[in-house]
RNA sequence: GGGCGAGUGGCGAAAUGGUAUACGCGCUAGUCUUAGGAACUAGUGGAGCAAUCCGUGCAGGUUCAAGUCCUGUCUCGCCCA
């Protein structure tokens, strides 16, 4: 690169993006422009967050995209007076570094810093307006510490366990993952297979808040629709019963979970999981070897194959049967992989005759379907074969005293009889499991409790945090967190009674780390808490969140169970993180994803070097609106480029005309080509704040932009300084100053302008100057657009109706038809309808 | 199978029920130039010499007027089963 550029911007020759940028990041830096003075209270506060990036090693385009949108939205709203809060931080505990480290021998921490200085440089070249004092990385000292008081605050008030459970195991990547890491049976990092395995884990209690995270979901009103709708898929409410069916001549009961309580004069089988714990009990001894071997099968079987509706059902019975406490009759008792331990009661009362599974299970094993519902306002026909199981709602038939009834009615009895006669009750389940947090993993936040052989589970006192990560490790053992090779860290005093006692050696999911970021963002210095609460109460919610799509459940869910967790003891005010969240598609290259293995990337660098940032975040916020997937194309880019070049050639090729302090003249008084210059810059401000502030839609904001550009460009201001000219450059600057904040800055200043574009106020409009003094009318006949004229705006609907039934093309449509209606729209159509 | 979303030029895409294809990419022709992969100018949905006709996945409907609203249907995407 060449480094006489310094020359060429003094003569304002061309459009020098890398000098440009590079200076003014340097002084905005210096000047410490973008720092956020967060007990400043005149201004009102705007809290712009992106989902913070895995320090992966460099920047992808997916992050340009998602840290442009924000720093725009951010620019935006201080302009706008607010006081702005947009921090950066590093997500930066996760399994990418702890397989560097056995790869290449380099240790986590290493390969972690190393990468987020490389990043932190790449995010500062595209001028990002961060307060990078604010920054945090999850895997130091002074936040980890912090995120064990946090799990210490669950565990204090009940809300994280410890229990032995079956676990998604995956073997990829040595360790247990959550419920919401598991995707189709496969884990969600590495897509391998995910198994299940028994041992015994650490969970923090989100059951706890299934109901209250489910409601909540009404209150966020600047959320997609479809996040919205995929948490309350996920958390999953259901009302039903909890039935207990009697074992026929032992003295055990086997209780069941259903919705369809109004169905259950129609069982002729039950169902037992698998893995149910009374299988063992229960079965026959004719039976006892094949289901042994059955359980044995089901576990080398994912979730996704055990469930799906369209996978041939298999089963064996145990040679028992239970009893129907409703008819007393005696059903047999099968088990099946169908049926999962996790969910309900791991036990299901099988009704065949009005459910899908229950259908397809007794049709292949040929027990018996007992129709009980039928649609109501049908003619009943109970003997007659179903070809499908009818799951609807309608009306009992063959349900004794129950005959007659509406499903609604008939739950509601049917349930009520249960508690009477104390063999069942109503229950609401969820489908959300507690979140499972134990990782077996090196590099992440170290679980901080200690196992005393005499005290049990001692957390670790607060003021003994951090509990820190070892380094005498060794990466290369599977099966256990590495932590646990270390021979400092294993073994550490009670800290209740002081004997020696074993640390807990797994760590946690990173996702815990990223569940409360946001707040320390807020107050990250503070070295007695966490945060100051009234800091929180201050600042939070944040006000603009914008981040993938891929976490409309995993993060999104977690994020909002901390701040239940913490507000109900005060520490935070609200109990819901983010107001308005903005979820931006992908990037593709040319229509296809980008990876590494098509060799398709397109590398942040090589486009700052190429075009500047400038041109970088332009062309990512132009062709498609920001929630929409968006193609890069090469051609496309230098469009950008060359359209910069031209705002430039535009704004530096009249200096003469250009004084920002010269007083504009009153509308009234401006006429042809200046009154018209500005009633553009008027349309032009006003449209683009719209755009911006109803849907963040920067994509027609840039059309905007180029429109209003392309007029300019032809605009004849003359020699002398001219006060409408110099009100629409200074318009076109503010405008572009957020999208373009380099290159805009530069034109303000070469133009004359003080200060900071950044802290300037945006544009003002008048709807009234929007309006042009001439107007075209499009004539309609019978809806056909038959002709068009132009005429002066404001002109009365009459006025427009006769001169549009005087044009000599509408005179013709017409011929000898009669005109039966006419509809006129000011300043815009008049259709004449004939017959 | 259920829910949600989307189908518009060669391509990315625009359009409070009111001129469909703004803005851009690409393409064509021209101007300037030693040169052009720079800049500028003009053109660019389809058919037709033309008047004109046809055009927003498909089929209907409501309306003076439908890409937009309603009903059905097909395809694709996502989520849930």
């Amino acid at each position: 690169m060449e480094t006489s550029t310094e020359k060429s911007i003094l003569q304002i020759d061309s459009y020098q993006p890398q000098a440009i940028e590079a200076k003014w990041q340097k002084q905005w830096e210096e000047t410490g422009l973008y720092k956020t003075d967060i007990e400043e209270s005149h201004m009102p506060k705007y809290y712009a967050l992106s989902m913070f990036p895995y320090p992966s090693g460099r920047l992808h385009m997916g992050h340009v995209r998602n840290y442009t949108i924000t720093d725009v939205i951010a620019r935006f709203k201080r302009m706008h007076g607010f006081n702005v809060l947009h921090p950066m931080g590093w997500d930066s505990f996760g399994l990418p570094a702890e397989n560097a480290a056995i790869q290449n021998n380099i240790p986590p921490a290493d390969w972690t810093f190393s990468n987020i200085d490389y990043m932190r440089k790449q995010l500062k070249q595209l001028g990002l307006a961060v307060d990078w004092d604010r920054e945090v990385a999850t895997c130091k000292e002074d936040y980890y510490k912090w995120t064990q008081w946090m799990f210490l605050y669950l565990y204090q008030r009940g809300l994280a366990y410890k229990k032995e459970a079956p676990v998604n195991w995956c073997e990829q990547c040595h360790t247990v993952l959550a419920n919401e890491q598991v995707i189709d049976g496969r884990c969600w990092r590495d897509d391998s297979l995910v198994t299940k395995k028994k041992l015994n884990q650490w969970f923090f209690k989100t059951t706890e808040y299934a109901d209250r995270l489910l409601k909540n979901l009404e209150s966020l009103k600047g959320w997609p629709e479809r996040v919205l709708l995929m948490q309350k898929n996920w958390i999953n409410k259901s009302i039903g019963a909890e039935v207990e069916f009697a074992v026929e001549g032992r003295d055990i009961k086997i209780p069941i979970f259903t919705t369809r309580p109004d169905t259950i004069f129609g069982v002729t089988y039950m169902v037992l999981a698998p893995e149910h714990p009374l299988v063992e009990l229960l079965v026959s001894e004719d039976y006892r070897e094949s289901v042994q071997q059955y359980i044995e099968n089901t576990k080398l079987k994912s979730e996704m194959d055990r469930t799906a509706t369209d996978k041939e059902k298999t089963g064996l019975p145990l040679g028992i049967n239970a009893i129907n406490p409703y008819t007393g009759e005696a059903i047999p008792v099968w088990i099946s992989d169908y049926v999962l331990v996790e969910y309900g009661t791991g036990a299901v009362m099988a009704v065949p005759a009005h459910d899908e599974r229950d259908f397809a299970f007794a049709q292949k094993f040929q027990l018996p379907i007992r129709r009980v519902i039928e649609q109501s306002g049908q003619a009943g026909q109970p003997g007659q074969a179903l070809k499908a199981a009818y799951t609807e709602p309608g009306v009992l038939i063959a349900s004794g005293e129950f005959t007659g009834l509406d499903s609604e009615t008939a739950k509601e009895k049917i349930t009520r009889l249960a508690h009477d006669k104390g063999f069942g009750k109503e229950k609401i389940q969820y489908r959300l499991r507690d979140w499972l947090v134990s990782r077996q993993r090196y590099w992440g936040t170290p679980i901080p409790i200690i196992y005393c052989d005499h005290c049990g589970t001692v957390p670790v006192p607060d003021e003994d945090l951090p509990v820190r990560l070892p380094k005498d490790v060794d990466f290369t053992v599977k099966g256990v967190s590495p932590v646990a090779t270390s021979p400092s860290f294993k073994n550490a005093p009670c800290p209740k009674c002081g004997t020696m006692a074993r640390r807990e050696t797994d760590t946690m999911d990173t996702f815990v780390d990223s569940s409360w970021y946001y707040l320390r963002y807020i107050d990250p210095h503070n070295e007695t808490k966490p945060f100051e609460p009234q800091l929180i109460h201050q600042w939070m919610p944040v006000d603009q969140y914008v981040g993938g799509i891929e976490h409309a459940i995993l993060h999104l869910m977690y994020s909002r169970f901390f701040m239940m967790a913490l507000s109900d003891s005060g520490w935070t005010e609200q109990d819901e993180p983010f107001k308005n969240l903005l979820t931006q598609g992908m990037v593709l290259k040319d229509g296809a994803k980008m990876s590494k293995s098509k060799g398709n990337i397109v590398d942040p660098d090589a486009i700052f070097k190429e075009f500047g940032a400038d041109t970088a975040r332009f062309f990512i916020l132009s062709d498609s609106p920001p929630q929409a997937d968006f193609d890069w194309k090469e051609s496309a880019v230098e469009g950008c480029f060359k359209f910069l070049c031209r705002v430039w050639r535009c704004v530096t090729q009249h200096q003469s005309a250009i004084s920002f302090s010269l007083a504009l003249p009153a509308y009234e008084e401006m006429s042809g080509e200046t009154r018209e210059l500005f009633q553009w810059t008027n349309r032009t401000v006003g449209g683009i704040t719209t755009d911006i502030e109803t849907q963040f839609q920067f994509n027609t904001v840039i059309s905007k932009i180029r429109e209003f550009v392309n007029y300019l460009s032809k605009f004849e201001p003359g020699e002398e300084p001219n006060a409408v000219y110099s009100h629409a450059i200074a318009a076109l600057l503010k405008l572009m100053a957020p999208i373009t904040p380099h290159l805009a800055q530069e034109l303000w200043v070469i133009s004359g302008g003080d200060g900071a574009l950044y802290t300037q106020s945006w544009p003002k409009w008048d709807a009234v100057a929007t309006q042009s003094d001439v107007v075209e009318i499009v004539v309609q006949v019978n809806g056909k657009v038959r002709d068009k004229f132009t005429v002066a705006s404001g002109l009365p609907q009459s006025t427009l109706e006769e001169m549009a039934r005087q044009r000599p093309k509408v005179i013709q449509q017409i011929g000898d038809q009669q005109v039966v209606k006419v509809i006129v729209v000011p300043n815009k159509l008049v259709n004449i309808v004939a017959k």
